[in-house]
RNA sequence: UCCGCAGUAGCUCAGCGGUAGAGCAGUUCCCUGUUAAGGAAUUGGUCGUAGGUUCGAUCCCUACCUGCGGAG
């Protein structure tokens, strides 16, 4: 069985927006869906079972920078890749898996490092951004010329390199249904002709990572056909990002990325620039999106898939979404509220009062990010799923413009 | 009863003849292809009580109170 994407309804309100199916060989993800992250083949404290069953992902995504550095590709290879590894299934029944090319992580730890610089900017910031000046050589962890990228492992400061090839290679050893191309994800406060010339070297790392990829057949982990996605940058520029959607969509990959940086207010604009332009029968995915509002005008503009850190990186700092906003589980105010986590009496923390997962953040126990986790990502997963069903029905718009009043009366 | 030691922020403690600091706790904020169970900001004190010395006392002296240890 190979990979498919069926669009099952377009939206009759939006011009992009979609509900489909992408098939894999390790089952369907039905979109507009969050893919859960598990960047080193786990997603922080959680198991497997929490996440398929008490969240409901439908799919994880892992990194191939993380992986290949510990325990190394060669090692989840011979487990039959990342996801029989860290035994993402359910009801033995395996489940759709992603890995990212390590591109990312060219900005992170490279221009990022050090500088507090998120690849979400504002517009305030990108007009002060002649205050950052080029990070010295001996802080980066990260150098980039054509050809590839060279870096020190922040596992134990060893060098290693990174090319389209070398990522390919260790993608197909990470057996994911669905991976990345190799990307240069630049800084929103990187000068516009730098993001230039990013968009014309991450085309000819597109290039190559495709011949790389069908070069080598078939992962050499599972035995499976992969899916390779191309990825658009070009930061927050409408004619970068329209340039680089036209590189994207002349290449023949099975679906696309949209990465890089964006101005928070712009978002949404920036996916529609590219996503008037791919293929209309090939999926979207956009990389290391998903606020609950950044997520509703995604699918608005034709996304179908999403991944991010955010809900289970804020979980585990005390943070949760509800439906009348983020709240922080520190505050004081929660020590006694007997109110239920999830109003939702399907959802496993329907259980919980806000009250008993305060103590545990305040005891600095494990389960309350355990808890905060499965909340959040279950937030996620049902906000994509609910969207989904809008489309279908023809009430996306009013469905989005009801969650973003509720969202954000009580606070922001 | 005597001797010694100690009383400084909610807690554990620095400090010093020129009207006080830290860590933790507390109170908040931040996190968008995870170098992240991470990071940042910030509120708290008539320095045990009462006198005295001094231009000036949290600091020196006296008494008292409280706690701890020792002697009896």
């Amino acid at each position: 069985m190979s990979f498919s994407f069926d669009i099952e309804k377009k939206s009759t309100e939006v011009n992009l927006a979609r509900a489909g199916v992408i098939h894999t060989p390790h089952g369907d993800i039905q979109t507009p869906a969050f893919i859960t992250v598990g960047t080193k083949a786990t997603v922080k404290s959680l198991t497997p079972e929490d996440v398929s069953k008490y969240v409901g992902s439908q799919a994880v995504l892992a990194n191939t920078y993380h992986l290949y550095l510990q325990p190394g590709d060669e090692i989840v290879s011979k487990h039959g890749g990342f996801a029989k590894m860290m035994n993402w299934q359910k009801d033995n029944k395996p489940l759709p898996t992603f890995t990212d090319s390590g591109g990312f992580q060219v900005f992170s730890l490279g221009q990022a490092l050090g500088h507090g610089v998120s690849k979400i900017a504002t517009s305030e910031e990108i007009s002060k951004r002649e205050t950052i000046e080029e990070t010295s050589n001996h802080e980066k962890l990260a150098h980039i010329d054509d050809d590839g990228v060279t870096f020190n492992s922040v596992v134990d400061g060893s060098k290693h390199r990174f090319t389209p090839e070398i990522s390919m290679q260790i993608q197909h050893n990470l057996g994911a249904d669905i991976f990345f191309a190799f990307d240069e994800c630049t800084s929103p406060l990187a000068p516009k002709d730098y993001q230039r010339k990013a968009i014309s070297r991450t085309y000819e790392w597109a290039k190559r990572s495709l011949a790389e990829h069908k070069k080598l057949g078939v992962s050499k982990a599972t035995g499976e056909v992969q899916a390779l996605f191309g990825i658009v940058q070009g930061g927050a520029y409408e004619d970068l990002r329209k340039e680089s959607a036209h590189h994207m969509a002349e290449l023949d990959f099975d679906g696309y990325g949209i990465g890089g940086s964006f101005t928070k207010e712009d978002m949404g604009n920036a996916v529609r620039w590219v996503n008037e332009i791919l293929p209309e029968n090939k999926p979207r995915h956009l990389l290391g999106i998903g606020e609950p509002i950044d997520i509703l005008l995604g699918i608005e503009n034709g996304i179908d898939t999403f991944d991010c850190v955010s809900p289970t990186r804020i979980a585990r700092n005390g943070a949760i979404y509800t439906y009348d906003g983020r709240i922080n589980l520190h505050n004081a105010k929660f020590r006694e509220d007997m109110s239920p986590l999830s109003d939702d009496a399907s959802w496993y923390t329907h259980k919980y009062t806000k009250s008993y997962v305060a103590h545990l953040f305040k005891a600095d126990e494990m389960l309350a990010s355990t808890l905060a986790s499965i909340h959040n990502l279950k937030f996620l997963t049902t906000l994509c799923e609910d969207a989904r069903k809008h489309i279908i029905s023809g009430t996306f718009l009013k469905f989005k413009e009801d969650f973003i009043k509720r969202y954000y009366k009580t606070g922001e």
